[in-house]
DNA sequence: ATAATAGTGTCTCTTAGACAATATTTC
DNA sequence: GAAATATTGTCTAAGAGACACTATTAT
């Protein structure tokens, strides 16, 4: 059996594996990730998403948690995590063979001040973006698919909630889709949609004025979290 | 250099990467997608998705490509490759640590007949749904991944047409997503929208009556691909 | 009172979906 | 002619988008 192995090959061990992280947050109405400074080489001094290498023994998803830890305080703060895809380019770390597996994480408002210790930043995405060439490996390009990937699964789901506290107002997932699509949308057309599927959002009993005007009914997502038709982007 | 490499230990290699695809085919109406057979241990016997492992020079996409060529005939059969995701569950592969990466590729009808050598073969997709204890590791949820993506990205591009032959009649294209979907489609109304878009489709000066019928006009694939608003599945 | 936010109602225009009717072939 | 497929046109109902209006708070 084991002599089968080695003569096939077929699991000698040829790539280093990371998980890495985009991880979003929309705190008081503004987009942003959050991003380590690193400190040795390669692409020393420039930032790289937050992530870790994949032990064997170990789920990919469960190791993009546990790399998020130190960012956001516990992994439990994590509120969505999905998969973005796989990076595989040869030369994408000259260290060697180092595969990553993209993962797109959203954690609620509440989670970005905890951040402030370590060497890692929450950044608004528009700066990042427009300085790719401070970004390590091809972790721009990831950057790019994962909030491609947000803005895209935000149309047909309730993602967006995931950007909320727990229990949030129509206004607020409003606001967090404006932020994220960098577009105004009809706040009335807008509550007559997200309130009009059944079983998308749940009432609570609660009200707040946190944001002054009129008190604002508060919502938990419910069983529903398809959205058909779709939120068309603008 | 390589002391700090050694010391971190961050490129040390610790996966084996494969490349799987969920090849799919669409001749006659039926939704076909290709299967080996294994003959060694692990899940010997059992049906596994055409792959092959990633070497470190190589890129994934290459790998998945090369991976094919077996099956089609040539890698330039592939008229379509896009990545489903990474697969690394601790215990998906008894030998040891194996990710794969899954890719879906489409290849049109004339590239099926080809594959009579080999332990390979195409096979109705339900069949094989129908079986999953027959498939070899977690390619069952793999094939069932990659064909809820093919589903879904078929609603907002031409995707399918690469499921037809160059120069494809509406009704074909048409018959397509209808085999895909496993939904009838209203002819005169899926007539409209395709040709309705601008750029989607490119008129030929051809038309062919390989079908009975009033002789339909062939079209290529435009230089929009983007299906905006998405035909939606019923 | 004024400003700000929340929520409801109303109108129009686009389009999906249903389906009639016509066109052009093979058998 | 009968059957099959292709293509155009017509109607209706649903929904998106624009926007008037009312409600309820803070300042």
């Amino acid at each position: 059996m084991v002599s089968d192995m080695a003569r096939s090959g077929a699991i000698s061990p040829a790539f280093a594996v990371s998980a890495d992280t985009v991880l979003v947050a929309v705190p008081d109405g503004e987009l942003l990730t959050y991003v380590r400074r690193r400190g040795a080489a390669p692409y020393s001094g420039r930032w790289e998403l937050p992530g870790g290498t994949v032990q064997p023994s170990e789920d990919l998803a469960a190791a993009a948690r546990r790399s998020l830890a130190q960012a956001v305080g516990s992994e439990r703060r994590v509120a969505h995590l999905e998969q973005i895809g796989a990076y595989g380019s040869p030369r994408r770390d000259p260290r060697g063979a180092v595969l990553s597996v993209a993962y797109l994480a959203l954690v609620r408002p509440d989670a970005v001040p905890a951040s402030d210790e370590s060497d890692g930043r929450w950044v608004p995405v528009a700066d990042l973006l427009a300085r790719t060439r401070t970004v390590a490996f091809d972790h721009a390009a990831i950057l790019r698919d994962g909030l491609a990937q947000l803005r895209s699964a935000m149309q047909s789901s309730t993602l967006a909630a995931a950007l909320c506290e727990r229990d949030f107002t129509v206004g607020e997932l409003r606001r967090v889709y404006e932020t994220v699509w960098g577009a105004e949308l009809d706040a009335r057309n807008f509550h007559r949609k997200v309130t009009g599927t059944p079983g998308l959002l749940v009432a609570t009993r609660k009200v707040t004025t946190r944001h002054g005007g009129r008190p604002a009914r508060l919502y938990r997502t419910g069983s529903v979290s398809l959205l058909d038709p779709p939120i068309t982007r603008p």
